[in-house]
DNA sequence: GATGTCGTGTTGTTACTACAATTATAGTCT
DNA sequence: AGACTATAATTGTAGTAACAACACGACATC
């Protein structure tokens, strides 16, 4: 089993350097390299799988940005302590956030129709004031429980199919990949701490004036378009946010 | 002006696919290329700065992982939309943090010496249960306005000499650098919405029972160490969370 | 004991080459 | 006009080569 080495293919398709990166990927993740011990050195990488020297730098430098590998001149290259990865991901809209804390998502759908854009909407959207808007009003729960009102606004022009669709249960994004072949490249968020007002704390199940998370929300598509706007309420004592902040994100090669 | 080009130095220590980085970051930074403008090909940075195209391609790779450019096969390079960058850098202290909002950082030193960790403090800096840890506890202003409360904890052993410092309007990550050589590499924060308690009320200047920000962060340094733990009341009508999220940190080749 | 030197192993930098894959455009054919 | 084709331009992948910079241990020297 030891001196059986899985082969990349060179004939595939997918590139040689993509291929062993994956295969860096895989032996990290299945504990096989633990973190903190020294992978192969590039010399040793290079004989065992016969690709060359570049081919491997750039497997090895792509994981080096995504904080799997560090590399120390002169010493080696190293598997990352921390996986800082896994908590970056958090941001991909309530059903994945939910769903990487262990609950499962529901909806209750309260509104659902199209608005003339106000001004906030209008100009998180690129669209003008009065322009229509989807506007889609959601109850969010985590196993069954009230966490947070959401309200998400979506241009009408390019998303007027989007009207038909019955999303209760499915992801508004993995929805919108599937049926419009857009996704979420960023978000911007800001995010206050104030009073819930009274409207909002009646359907969340607290008492008006009790903190909330009050999130504005832009997400961009992958041509950095406006995607979604969303203004959301989550209750401040069953949600809590976790956030990794890298300070300085360092290049490729350093 | 226009055809006078400031020719890489090889002879300079600095390497030349970071002197033409920085060539390109003052490009993109003082607007000769503007946002969503194609910069020259690969080809033609080669044959101006008479290099290779393998140093030109790790400079750019290099800034496409920063996010100032994008790359499109067949199509070209070009300057980013958005400066993401920026938001990123947010993460730095609250000295930083308010120095970036605009307004002047200044702390007033309301408890400093060393007690014995709590659970919680211990857990953070990886010490034991009872062991010596510094603690600093500052009221923190913006332009004169009390913003937040803040209690720093340190590992005793490792920083007895820092209780000899003066840090009233310094930054703690700058005198770290300067004094221990350490720096944050990274930070972890949780972040809840609460009401104030009385005391840290009272000391904010607002109501008990107002909305606060309540964070708990542990910065860990460039050797994944544990470097400071802090917790912090925020005044919800005075901070403002900022937050921009990379959805799929796309690789230095992609 | 402290310091310096040297060899080995490792990653970092830079150059050269060749071909593949993709995009856009110009031109041709129907 | 529309569909297809060829070509040029551009980035992507992969290889080879050489030397630089750095870390670290072994050893010698002071």
């Amino acid at each position: 089993m030891s001196e059986r080495i899985e082969k990349l293919d060179s004939k595939s398709p997918i590139p040689l350097y993509y291929q062993l990166k994956s295969y860096i990927e895989e032996q990290i993740e299945t504990g096989v390299w633990e973190a903190g011990t020294q992978i192969p050195s590039e010399l040793e990488l290079s004989e065992q799988f016969n690709i060359s020297r570049t081919t491997i730098r750039q497997a090895i430098g792509d994981l080096v940005n995504e904080r799997k590998l560090e590399r120390i001149q002169g010493r080696g290259t190293f598997v990352s302590e921390i996986s800082i990865e896994k908590q970056i991901e958090r941001v991909s809209g309530f059903s994945q956030d939910m769903r990487m804390r262990g609950l499962v998502p529901t909806s209750d759908i309260l509104n659902f129709e199209v608005v003339k854009a106000s001004p906030a909407v209008a100009k998180a959207l690129k669209i003008n004031e009065g322009d229509d808007a989807i506007l889609l009003k959601r109850l969010r729960k985590g196993n069954d429980k009230r966490i947070a009102l959401e309200v998400v606004y979506m241009d009408y022009k390019k998303y007027k199919d989007f009207l038909s669709v019955n999303l209760a249960n499915e992801s508004l994004y993995e929805m919108l990949a599937k049926k419009f072949a857009v996704w979420p490249k960023y978000s911007q968020q800001v995010i206050e701490s104030i009073k819930c007002p009274a409207e909002e704390a009646e359907l969340l199940g607290i008492q008006k004036g009790d903190p909330v998370f009050y999130f504005h929300t832009t997400a961009f598509d992958q041509y950095d378009e406006p995607l979604e706007y969303t203004e959301g309420y989550y209750r401040g004592d069953r949600y809590i946010l976790h956030l990794t902040n890298v300070i300085n994100p360092s290049s490729q090669s350093k």
